[in-house]
DNA sequence: TATGAGATCAACT
DNA sequence: GTTGATCTCATAC
């Protein structure tokens, strides 16, 4: 099962065929992560995205090339990494939302203070905590340490759902994840 | 199980 | 001054 390294050209396309191919590869920092199991797109036609209304100092890297990772803070408190991608009229990112733990395990107990897998990296300000990603992130290409990515060896069944808390464009259904996966932040609609 | 408040920073009105 | 792509802890059934 080698699975191949991700590298920029997989980034430059379009959010809503990047965002479900995400489901199943492997991201890595610093030897740390897993299973990427949750993702939501944002795209420039989304109210919701911080891209919506342009460039300003916070998103610059969101309107850079696509391959790196945006890293902002959430509620002054949170990280979340979002995987630039394509430019389609204007910046249009993948929100990483969930992982299923498979390296560092100690390393992100230590950090998370918990010993519930489950729990360590779904969601995500949790998935930054686990996997030490803060602003010092920001803007750091993808293909390059401390960031690993692989793609997924085979394709999983994925599922697709509104998106989780946002109060703009809630309804559309840009969220996607690793069907029935235990790691989830939280469960999709069965269908 | 379910709802609610607090934490704390930067962009936006 | 308010809001937000969140999480945790406390209190109430």
């Amino acid at each position: 099962m080698a699975s191949a390294r991700l590298h920029r050209a997989f980034f430059a396309r379009s959010v809503h065929r990047v965002a479900p191919e995400l489901i199943g590869a492997i991201l890595l920092v610093d030897g740390v992560g897993g299973r990427i199991v949750e993702v939501e797109a944002y795209h420039h036609t989304d109210p919701a995205a911080h891209s919506f209304r342009g460039p300003t100092e916070r998103n610059a890297v969101m309107f850079g090339p696509p391959g790196h990772a945006y890293v902002y803070r959430s509620y002054g408190i949170h990280w979340c990494l979002n995987f630039v991608c394509e430019r389609e009229g204007s910046a249009s990112a993948v929100l990483i939302r969930a992982l299923e733990p498979l390296e560092g395990l100690t390393k992100m107990r230590r950090r998370r203070g918990l010993a519930d897998e489950r729990q360590l990296c779904s969601g995500p300000g949790r998935l930054c905590q686990a996997l030490g990603i803060t602003g010092a992130h920001n803007g750091l290409p993808l293909d390059r340490p401390p960031f690993e990515l692989f793609a997924r060896a085979e394709k999983p069944e994925i599922a697709k759902g509104v998106r989780i808390g946002i109060t703009k464009a809630a309804e559309l259904p840009w969220r996607y994840g690793l069907k029935g996966s235990k790691f989830l932040s939280k469960p999709f609609k069965a269908d």
